[in-house]
DNA sequence: ATTCAAAATGTTAACGCTAACATTTTGAAT
DNA sequence: ATTCAAAATGTTAGCGTTAACATTTTGAAT
């Protein structure tokens, strides 16, 4: 068994390849780094020297010289359901592409472990960040003084539009009330609202959506028929089973769920009463989750590029960090209608 | 439009703290850092400053004194399905709440770009890596290597056992066998399997469960049933395609899938066939994916508790960094049997 | 007032690397 | 053989921090 100093790696350095050699450091440096004005032959040398003796570059001592970290944090509020890890692998690819790699961290939705990660991910010096906030509206101040520092950053889904960051996202707002108003145009006329917190970017934008398809088609906005809950399927279960305690003939005959995740647990909890998708309540979702074509009844829903939407905001962070292009940018991805089942028809009936 | 040098960040250091309130560098690294021996008076106007001045430490700096990064890699075949996500969130749960944050690579399932990521998280600097290999059995000695180096490594789900680190898995074979026999005692006796890559271990061990089983309960184990191929949905779909193409007669009718996804890509199969499940042939997976009760039939599977793996791994590696407890251990997490209905039965018919 | 240990603060060097500059070596042209 | 620019190699200092040791200040006990 090796013995070690816990508090010190073993790990080989420059300078130990330089002495084996007789050689000195920079020339080491030089030649492991394919610097030019190295001899072939001294270079061979010291390739196969540094091989044998296993020496790894230390990148941290390179990055205190060179303030990079080739390392990129990215805050995201969940990992486990299907659209953040796609998102995810569509930044991976960008970001090991470009020889960088991801600082991965997970705020369960709340600001102040958002915040937490952040100081964290600034204190090891990320190149720049990949976020999609959880962040209340009224308190952009944090944000605004990270930008201000000169960190890079891209939002992402969940954006913090126009101070300073690009933002990479969808439409969510014409979504919301493309997806509202096919519903109207089934013929439903009682719509209800799943939302999430609206004072995160997304729940504000899909809600409006909502409330300007019901408007411009002339349907009232009842507020006992919006409920205001978590982002994931505890939120839709708890939030439907509010709906489904009123009178049955105030019920919403149809709903729109802010996401998938919600939809199914409202689709939960429709089932759990014993009433019938969509004979007795429609349903639609938003996201296009990897399960909406597998629930029953298959949900209608919002294809959100997930993939892509990782892949758009990595390229865009990386041309952030190497002052690339336009710095600032906006850019919505096209979603698209995805008709199946559990939106049903009132026509023709 | 602050002007900025494109190689150097403008971050605050220490000394800037400490000239600006003409005390020593040192002095500062103390308050900050709460050591003993500052005077209260002195601690307070520097944390007031740094505070105003926007001084977040520089980690990099610090890890290059400590050699400790507070950093851990986690190197995973993929990242989209349902199993990765479910373990990484309990990783990054665990590492969390250690203070610890989380390299997270892909490999694709490609070994080439395995040694690639881990090369790169050792020039990193991470404190340990968390791995779930997609290793050729017959090429141990890159990760005898590493493990030798002192590089502190916890294998999961997809481990290498017995060359110095520690393997936090699922019962594979035994699971295997007992899905298997579940099949068996349902009355079915011309059973295929669908099959990863052996040269994984979960692949192998999964095999050898399978293997047991029929052997156990005097069943041929037919050669033309059992195809290799990927891991994920698009594998599953092609090596029941190679089954289906077999004359009606010699097709299985039932198989174990290695994975769920395998299963869903075999379903996909048979329904393009025409074919029923379970009535023409009945299947079984492994993993207990999310997707696995809300396909069609729902999925006879293996519940593996994703979560708690990671969780358990996580744990274990941050006791091998700091060195607490049995160093190299190897941990079964319990699986148990889920029956749905795509096993069928071919009992009292 | 003096003493002196404890508390507070300071100085130096090192972590591993590379930019910038300095020196030595090489070898083609005379 | 000499010259001298180009190529190869070396030296120094600094990135931001802290461990280890050095010095100064404090204040209770005399």
């Amino acid at each position: 068994m090796p013995k070690k100093n816990p508090n010190k790696n073993n790990s080989v350095t420059l300078k130990e390849v330089a002495a084996e050699l007789g050689v000195s450091a920079m020339t080491v440096s030089r030649a492991v780094n394919n610097s030019p004005n190295v001899d072939s032959k001294t270079k061979k040398r010291i390739l196969e020297k540094a091989k044998k003796m296993g020496y790894t570059p230390n990148l941290v001592a390179k990055s205190l010289v060179s303030s990079k970290t080739y390392t990129v944090g990215v805050v995201i509020p969940e990992i486990s359901h299907s659209f953040f890890p796609d998102v995810v692998r569509g930044i991976e690819e960008v970001v090991d592409s470009k020889a960088y790699q991801i600082l991965l961290t997970n705020t369960s939705d709340n600001f102040e472990k958002e915040k937490k990660v952040i100081e964290a991910l600034k204190a090891k010096r990320v190149d720049g960040m990949l976020i999609s906030s959880s962040l209340m509206t009224d308190n952009f101040s944090y944000y605004k003084e990270l930008i201000k520092s000169g960190m890079p950053i891209v939002f992402f889904d969940r954006c913090i539009e126009n101070i300073g960051a690009s933002c990479i996202k969808v439409n969510d707002q014409a979504a919301s009330q493309q997806i509202t108003e096919h519903l109207i145009n089934l013929g439903y006329k009682k719509i209800g609202y799943l939302s999430g917190p609206k004072k995160v970017s997304i729940g504000k934008a899909r809600f409006d959506g909502f409330n300007i398809a019901m408007i411009k088609n002339g349907l009232p906005v009842d507020d006992k028929l919006i409920i205001e809950n978590g982002y994931n399927e505890k939120g839709g279960y708890d939030a439907m089973k509010k709906l489904l305690k009123l009178p049955a003939k105030d019920r919403p005959r149809a709903v729109v769920a802010v996401n998938d995740p919600v939809a199914f647990g409202a689709m939960d909890a429709i089932k759990d009463a014993n009433l019938r998708i969509p004979e007795d309540i429609a349903i639609v979702g938003f996201t296009n989750d990897i399960r909406a074509n597998l629930v029953t009844p298959p949900l209608t829903t919002v294809n959100q590029p997930a993939y892509e939407l990782g892949k758009k905001a990595a390229s865009k962070l990386i041309d952030t960090i190497q002052e690339k292009g336009d710095l600032v940018e906006n850019v919505e991805l096209i979603t698209n209608l995805v008709v199946r089942e559990s939106c049903g028809s009132l026509l023709y009936k």
